[in-house]
DNA sequence: ATGAAAGCGCTAACAC
DNA sequence: GTGTTAGCGCTTTCAT
């Protein structure tokens, strides 16, 4: 299992260890000669790069920490998998750990991802709470913050326009002639769902309709929660004819439960999502919704840090990114209703 | 950002550096008193391990590599969940890369992770040629392959017991009164695929059904190749009463082409699926199928390959983990049907 | 064009 | 108990 190296291949070509570094190492200083027979000598003994041993000298790990709540999570794993490729296009790899249960555990990964030399953190954040709960660590390291607006506090991240978000959902309903739509699952507590409750209602004042918001006291999304406090919502159902779930998982928990009391989407009901989870794009659900563009996000998240890496510097820095409205069969016209008659 | 290093503590403290890596290492040779005070200066400092440098001496990292298709997959990025939360529990942290799209990949990626001294490696392979590939990296470090059977080829792996898995939901949909199953999407190439078959047709020969497959020739399944290639085998719906898909994917992509014939399940006809991904537990599809156990199967994962990496082995071993029927709403009795003078 | 030597931050073996 | 020294595998001066 003893490794293969510089100094062994250094002893079977004959010549210094130095020499060798600078055969791999693309070092001009070097007769074509030499070079070719060390690296040809490489290659026989099975060499490999010691990259810890480089990391000492040169002070880099070219290692990029990625926290996330949990990775199982649908959403935070498509964009973890375009963290990753982005990041190895750029020379960087990724440790990988999940902050769950507690922000306890969120700073104790932190922790650990600076003891291995990391070059810069990316976080999901767990809670509204976590960029108070890292701000120590993050002051020492290159670090953003991605999918979290982290308005009023001064520290780096990537972000939906969760209040344009609204507002463009909104005013889609809007256009297809819903006049009585309610916002369902703002969670109390939470900037972004804040932002998106102020777009919604924003959107609202605007085209003249009264809001009507269904508030949760929870921490997180899920299909389960989305399901359970439906019927809440769906007794108000003489009233409205459309439904803007602040996340697809509520969005996709109501759908459930509209099934269950035989109302049926689009037809009864529209609804509208946010995020676009990939779930929404089955087949069974087809759920329309505001899409966060998660390569984009990703993809900028990791340039961003990139460029914190190479200036080390740790000083705040924001992106906000364009929402976009994926148009799937979850949510109708009500023009064709109204009789023609009107228009005479 | 330069970082606080052991020199500098022993130089506030007034000892030597070794004193205070001794201290921060709990070694017993060392006074209570100049203990606590030099762990209160380190704290102060703000010192941190350097894990680098440590390992270079150690010659351990307590880094496993993690080295998946691509992490956007369900199935894939729960399993990673539980495979970072136990590798964590035994203190190594993960690296993480994505392998897709080509053997070439997989391959750079293993010697990028080996050049970065993982401690050892666990790999859900690619494709089937993917332990061949990786063959003369496997036989230089610790590691274990996820969820592929590498039967008759001497690499370490951990997979669920596939021919059982099937022999089980043959035997299940039997018991519910199916005489004419179909088996739906069998990968040609695959040794799991071929395996599920067999435990298929093992169950037929056994219950005295005659067996009856559709071969898909692909190299991976998705709810797209499911649906496409369910027009064909819809047609033979006449004579079939159930149909056991190979993978969950193909079950769901099957689903949505039966709704579209206006084939009910399990009303019309039964589906059986197999892997038990997330989406086959959303309401919206409720399918019954033969369950991988993740969780189980990543922590005994990890438990052999650090058992591995103790004993500096590279040796072959396996386990084989036993599936689960896991009932849902998509298989129905058709005992139920049978008129009742039949049995008088 | 090549080699010798220093040193990255740490641990471990050996003195005292 | 504490300090001294060597050295992990590499890159980077500085000589030659």
């Amino acid at each position: 299992m003893g490794k293969v190296t510089l100094k062994d291949v250094a002893k079977v070509a004959n010549v210094s260890f130095t020499t060798v570094s600078r055969a791999l190492s693309g070092n001009p200083e070097i007769s074509n000669d030499t070079r070719d027979r060390i690296l040809k000598i490489c290659e026989e003994m099975g060499y490999t790069t010691n990259y810890i041993a480089r990391s000492m000298i040169k002070k880099k790990t070219e290692l990029i920490g990625l926290i996330v709540p949990s990775i199982d999570n649908p959403f935070m794993s498509e964009l973890a998998y375009y963290i990753e490729v982005t990041a190895r296009r750029f020379g960087y790899n990724l440790i990988l750990c999940n902050s769950h249960p507690d922000l306890n555990q969120e700073q104790k990964v932190m922790k650990l991802m600076i003891g291995h030399q990391v070059d810069g953190v990316l976080i999901i954040p767990q809670k509204p709470g976590s960029y108070e709960n890292l701000k120590r660590y993050t002051a020492l390291i290159p670090s953003v913050f991605l999918s979290e607006n982290l308005k009023d506090q001064n520290g780096s991240y990537i972000s939906v326009d969760n209040q344009r978000g609204t507002k463009l959902g909104t005013e889609y309903l809007y256009r297809l002639g819903h006049r009585s739509i309610l916002y369902y699952g703002c969670r109390t507590g939470s900037t972004t769902h804040q932002l998106r409750a102020d777009g919604y209602i924003e959107a609202c004042q605007l085209l003249g309709i009264k809001p009507n918001i269904v508030y949760f006291d929870s921490v997180s999304s899920s299909i389960e929660l989305g399901y359970e406090m439906a019927h809440k919502a769906l007794e108000q159902k003489r009233k409205i004819t459309a439904i803007f779930a602040s996340t697809d998982s509520n969005a996709i928990g109501l759908m459930q439960a509209a099934r269950e009391k035989n109302i049926r989407i689009p037809e009864d009901l529209s609804l509208l999502g946010f995020d676009n989870i990939r779930l929404a794009s089955l087949p069974q659900i087809d759920l329309t919704t505001v899409a966060q563009p998660k390569e984009e996000m990703a993809v900028r998240a990791v340039k961003m840090l990139i460029r914190k890496i190479e200036k080390q510097s740790t000083e705040p820095s924001f992106e906000i990114i364009e929402p976009v409205l994926v148009e799937r069969s979850s949510c109708r016209s009500k023009l064709f209703e109204m009789p023609l008659t009107t228009q005479t």
